[in-house]
DNA sequence: ACCTGAACACCGTTCAAGT
DNA sequence: ACCTGAACACCGTTCAAGT
C-alpha cells in the first residue's frame, strides 16, 4: 500500500462526496462518520484529510451541492408566469424538494459548524441567492412598495414556507391531523399577499 | 464505593436534567453526552442508565421540560384581549422564548429518535397542546369560518412564525440583511389574517 | 508524493464485581 | 440494593512510517 495514485484529488473528492450523499440520504445526518466515507471509498480515514480539512468541511461541501440542487429547481419555477402563481410555484418546489431529499435538506439547516467557526462567505452567497429568487418573484406582485416591504414579504414568505416543510418532514404535522402541506402553502402565500396588497 | 445512596431515584433524576440542561443551554446539543452529564453529579456513567432508558430518553425528557416552559410562556399571551392582538402576542411570546433559549429550543426540533422508535405519546400530546392554543386564540377573529379552515390557518400561522424564529436563531436572517424576527412576525399574522378575512 | 495504520482522546452502552 | 469500573464497539483527528 501507500502510494496508490488511483485517484486524483477530485476524482477522490468526487468519490467522498457521493458516498457521503448516499449516507445520508438514505439513514441521515447522524450516520455519516468520516470512518463510513473512507470505507465506502476504499481508502482510510487518513486519506479524507488530504481532500477535506476536516468533518465540518465535508458536511459543508455537501450542502453546497444540495444547495446547488435547490438553486436549479427553484429556477425552473421561474418559468411560471409572472405574479402570484410564480411565487406559489416556488413555494411548492420548496416543499417539493424538502419532501423529496428530506434528510440532505435538513442536514443543510441543521448542521451547525464548530462553536466559533463563522461559516465560509461562499455558502452565505448561496443562500442569499437563493432570497434573491423570492424576491425578484414578489417585484411585480408589490410594485407599488417600498422596498423594505418587499424584503419583509420576501422574508415572511421564505421562513413560512421553510417553516411548512420542516414540520412537514419531521412528520409533526400529521402527528397532529393536519391538511397536506402544499395546502398549507397555497394558503400562507395567497392569504399573505391578499392581506398585503389590501393594506393601506 | 458502591450502595451510595446518597440521593434518591428522584433526586439523580432532578440533578441530571439540571446538569444536561445547563449543558445544551451553554454549548449546544452536541456538547451533551452521558459522560458529562455523569461527572458533572459526580456519578458515573453506569448511575444514568439506572435511571434514563438511553440518551434518548434523557433528551426527551430535557425537551418534555423545555416545550413544558414554553406553554407557561404562551400561557401568560393568553391574558390578552381576545382577537388579532392575542395571536400577534403568541407570536411574539415564542420567538421571545425561541431567542432566549436558543439552544434548548433547537434541540427540541433537531432531535431524532433512533431509526424506527416513535415518539412517544406523551409527547405528542405536549405538541398537539401547543396548537391548541393557537386554534384557540384564532377562533375568535375566525369565528365564521368552516373548522377545516381554522385549522389550515392555526398550521400556517404556527409553522410561519416556527420558521421566522429558526432563521432568526441560526443567524440566517441577519446574514442576509433582514428586519428582526419581531417585524417578521407581526407582518406574517396581520397580512395573513387580513387576506383570510378578506377573501371570500 | 501518497497513503496507511496505529495512536489519542473521546463517544453510548452493558454488566460482572464489589460493598 | 446500589453503584462502580472496566470492557466493547464505535467516534474525529493526527502523524510517523512505509513504499
Amino acid at each position: 500500500m501507500a502510494r496508490r495514485s488511483d485517484h486524483s484529488r477530485d476524482e477522490l473528492r468526487e468519490m467522498a462526496l457521493n458516498a457521503a450523499e448516499d449516507i445520508v440520504a438514505k439513514e441521515g445526518y447522524f450516520a455519516l462518520s468520516t470512518r463510513r466515507v473512507a470505507t465506502a471509498i476504499g481508502y482510510t480515514v487518513g486519506t479524507l484529510y488530504l481532500v477535506f480539512r476536516n468533518f465540518d468541511d465535508l458536511i459543508l461541501q455537501i450542502n453546497a451541492r444540495t444547495l446547488d440542487a435547490l438553486s436549479a429547481r427553484l429556477a425552473r419555477a421561474e418559468g411560471e408566469p409572472e405574479g402570484v402563481a410564480r411565487v406559489l410555484a416556488l413555494g411548492r418546489a420548496y416543499l417539493g424538494f424538502a419532501t423529496e431529499r428530506p434528510r440532505l435538506w435538513r442536514m443543510v439547516f441543521e448542521h451547525r459548524m464548530a462553536a466559533g467557526a463563522p461559516l465560509p462567505d461562499w455558502y452565505g452567497e448561496k443562500v442569499a441567492r437563493l432570497f434573491g429568487v423570492v424576491e425578484n418573484a414578489l417585484r411585480p406582485v408589490l410594485q407599488d412598495r417600498p422596498d423594505p416591504e418587499l424584503m419583509t414579504a420576501a422574508r415572511v414568505i421564505w421562513s413560512g414556507v421553510h417553516g411548512i416543510c420542516l414540520l412537514e418532514v419531521t412528520e409533526r404535522l400529521e402527528a397532529v391531523g393536519s391538511p397536506p402541506g402544499a395546502a398549507l402553502v397555497e394558503s400562507l402565500i395567497v392569504q399573505y399577499l391578499r392581506g398585503l396588497r389590501a393594506s393601506a
